[in-house]
DNA sequence: CGATCATTCAATGGAATTATTGACTATAAC
DNA sequence: GTTATAGTCAATAATTCCATTGAATGATCG
């Protein structure tokens, strides 16, 4: 036996990954990896955090398991380690949604009509797609968009929303995603949207979840 | 946009869920209680550590969601806030066995020839379990067993293992299994079974999750 | 009502985590 | 070579987390 019992050393390492999750940069960071492996500099500039300070995150959770880097000439590219981050970070989420009331609190904040938050789900809106009677909206900035996109959608940063709603059919209904679940630029979208009218509502996850689907395509 | 942005608040309420996890004894506790409700008293005994201190950590789940308290009578039952806690825990555990070489480390500890320590399925177990060419050994504690276990599993916790080694039939397969994935308990069982010439394998996975598909009797 | 048991609370000190700063290394461009 | 760029390292101080202790609360039982 080794000097811990290997029962406790083995939770010590299962904890070892979820204590690295549990901060809300390295969250932050998880969602941009979960699009594409990105540099650090890129990622620096995407959180609105000092280099040093993500580089730090970065080795933290490297060392926790969670990404792996490669050089790439003068860039560090990182990574997620394996599909099996994000499906942790989902099921965080999960936890966070059944049981915190916090959680609810700031959802609805978005949204006055309870019942109006419900998202579609990937395979309803695979079936509406075949239809066309859907309108598809992309709301993450364009670099993210051109790595990768729900086929047929329209790509509409949060910043140009205003901007695009004249161009927009208000006989179609609107389906908008961006990151993931639990990304707010979709809320925040569909928010806007019906507040115009429109008949909107969010993907009930993003891009990650779409691409391991297997039906994202790059611009 | 408000005070802290609500996207910041949301993945501070994750992190708040994932960092609660990122304890070895609070992962301990979450195995416990997957089992079934349990007093603060027990599970202190169960731990091996005093009581104030499980309390304490008792509480910070309760307040990141991850359990719930009810008194009864003189004591505090804490039960699991709802199955998408284990989910999360065995999210956790995924990304540590896929990509902390430690864990496999560990793991490799208890057996020599490495394609032996695959484990068996429960669908694999529950076809088997028809034929009748298979023994079951449920290596957890007596208490454990006696609130619910797999039809027809044998208990036999691990200090009376080589006591009983005589009564097993060696032509027969044998299956163990405990409370999780990497309960180390069944680990151990099985190594020392085939150190005596037992043909023997784990179970994939323990209890909460056999019970959560539905087929697990109370003795 | 007192006594006892189960649990929580409050306070302590020691350890770990975090953001920040500035120095340092490695690569590419000139 | 020299310079600029991308990233890491090392050191600091502020904060948070953790186990332990002993006191306080709440419920049962005689």
């Amino acid at each position: 036996m080794s000097s811990p019992s290997p029962k406790l050393a083995l939770f010590e390492q299962f904890a070892l990954v979820a204590k690295t999750l549990g901060h809300p940069q390295r969250l932050e960071l998880i969602e941009q990896l979960g699009q594409g492996p990105r540099s650090v500099d890129l990622l620096a500039e995407k959180l609105g955090s000092p280099i040093a300070n993500v580089s730090q995150h970065l080795q933290t959770m490297r060392r926790a398991g969670l990404v792996a880097a490669e050089r790439q000439g003068k860039y560090v590219v990182y990574r997620l380690a394996d599909a099996s981050v994000l499906a942790a970070m989902q099921a965080i989420q999960r936890v966070a949604e059944n049981n915190l009331a916090e959680v609810d609190k700031i959802v609805r904040g978005y949204f006055e009509q309870r019942d109006s938050l419900e998202p579609i789900t990937r395979d309803e809106l695979s079936g509406r797609l075949r239809d066309g009677m859907v309108t598809v909206l992309d709301v993450r900035p364009a670099d993210e968009f051109a790595l990768g996109h729900v086929p047929g959608a329209l790509n509409v940063p949060l910043a140009e929303l205003d901007a695009c709603l004249t161009t927009l059919d208000p006989e179609k209904d609107i389906v908008a995603y961006c990151r993931g679940a639990y990304c707010v630029m979709s809320f925040e979208a569909v928010s806007r949207l019906r507040a115009q009218g429109f008949r909107a509502r969010r993907l009930e996850d993003g891009m990650p979840q779409w691409a391991a689907a297997g039906n994202a395509v790059a611009s």
